[in-house]
DNA sequence: ATGTGCGTCAAACGTATGTTTCAAACAGAC
DNA sequence: GTCTGTTTGAAACATACGTTTGACGCACAT
């Protein structure tokens, strides 16, 4: 058949895997027999398993990257001049990652957990790779933010944007547990649609309370200063 | 000295390597040398590496819970009848979560990252045994939530509680890093209670967001039903 | 037909892991 | 001092990992 479709079958395999197992939990073996494959092909074809890995963020990333630095463009261009706001910024955000074309149902939920584990788990190499490849429309997302909350202070903004990350890689990183408690506790049906649907208006929100470092509302003596 | 220090310089030193690197990155010998004891001494006092994680999380969540718990009685008392205000709520489980007696410095993002990884980390012997041993101030605390906030359907709370763990968890998770970053970048100092006092009113916010389930105020035709 | 590259395969490599073993060292009770 | 149960020590165990090897098959150009 052609060429070599097992490129593809051991990326499907390792982004599934890497998806509900992490990273250090998950071998070659376990990705070449579900990919089946032979488990030279691995270190064959990518070199090693930090390469495979890079490969399968790869694969999506570079098409969201671009997808997300398009939706941006649009967005300054419908403002003109005008800073986007806070919520536009979110939701150009929020649909691109949403309208990325899926190769399969559990393809947004994949992508999601995989960002969100490749935040948590401390894989140094990763991280780089990630910094150096994709750095550029992160910076763009953050001078948004940056315009669309004038009234922050630098320091405020620093650590409610580091919320919204929180927030958001937590979620998406557990989903699928989620997900499964949601369906057994309250016997209700969610997609990452709707989870993005209800996560966006928390966000705006917690992004423009009011000023911190207010006293606690109790009797209590916390030190917040 | 008395008798083995040996168990506790084990925990002290499994708890800082787990959090940093996760429980699979970290290794027995690695917990071993760093503690000064010999590698048989982990399964000699704990059985096995497994338990020898339980063993750190129970450390440090027995005296929680049972703070928690005080905190939490002592606030359905001074309120007398009527549910607690979520910021009440909230800042019952802040303080108690800052004024654990530390084992050091480090100790209070410690026990926060180590819990996000349990949340994250998808060991489900973790999970079992955190929602055993732990479950009842955990079930609590959302009753508070729930009573809190009683103009949002279940699903919606449920959602956006979800957000608020992951805000806090994976702020005070790496907040060593982002302190760095704040220090070198804006030259600021910054206090896990000042970080807390930051974080309640951006959740308090979130968690009292209009209604979910907005139409994006783009153009968009994002399917959210 | 024949040689050349590329991809696949089973097998092995070296290393690191969690766990077990068993002898030695130690404590406190009698 | 001697005995007894508990804790440590160095070494080995079996297993799993990522990676490498070298033979084999197959397409295609000459």
């Amino acid at each position: 058949m052609a060429q070599s479709d097992t490129v593809d079958r051991i990326l499907d395999a390792a982004e599934e895997l890497f998806a509900e197992r992490g990273f250090s939990e998950t071998s070659l073996r376990m990705i070449t027999s579900k990919a089946r494959v032979n488990l030279a092909a691995v270190n064959y074809h990518f070199g090693s398993k930090n390469a495979l890995i890079h490969a399968v963020f790869g694969r999506f990333l570079t098409p969201f990257s671009a997808t997300l630095e398009n939706a941006f463009d649009e967005l300054e261009a419908r403002c003109g001049g005008n800073p986007p706001t806070l919520n536009q910024t979110l939701w150009a955000l929020t649909e691109s990652a949403v309208r990325m074309p899926q190769r399969n149902e559990k393809g947004i939920s994949i992508f999601m957990r995989l960002l969100g584990l490749a935040y948590t788990q401390s894989q140094g190499h990763l991280r780089k790779f990630l910094e150096l490849e994709y750095g550029e429309p992160f910076n763009r997302f953050m001078r948004l933010l940056k315009e669309a909350t004038p009234q922050l202070s630098a320091v405020d903004r620093y650590w409610r944007i580091q919320f919204m990350l929180g927030a958001t890689a937590f979620t998406m990183s557990s989903s699928d547990a989620l997900q499964d408690i949601l369906r057994n506790k309250l016997g209700v049906e969610t997609t990452v649609q709707e989870i993005a649907a209800r996560l966006v208006p928390f966000l705006a929100a917690g992004m423009q309370a009011p000023d911190a470092l207010l006293v606690p509302p109790t009797s209590s003596k916390i030190p917040v200063a």
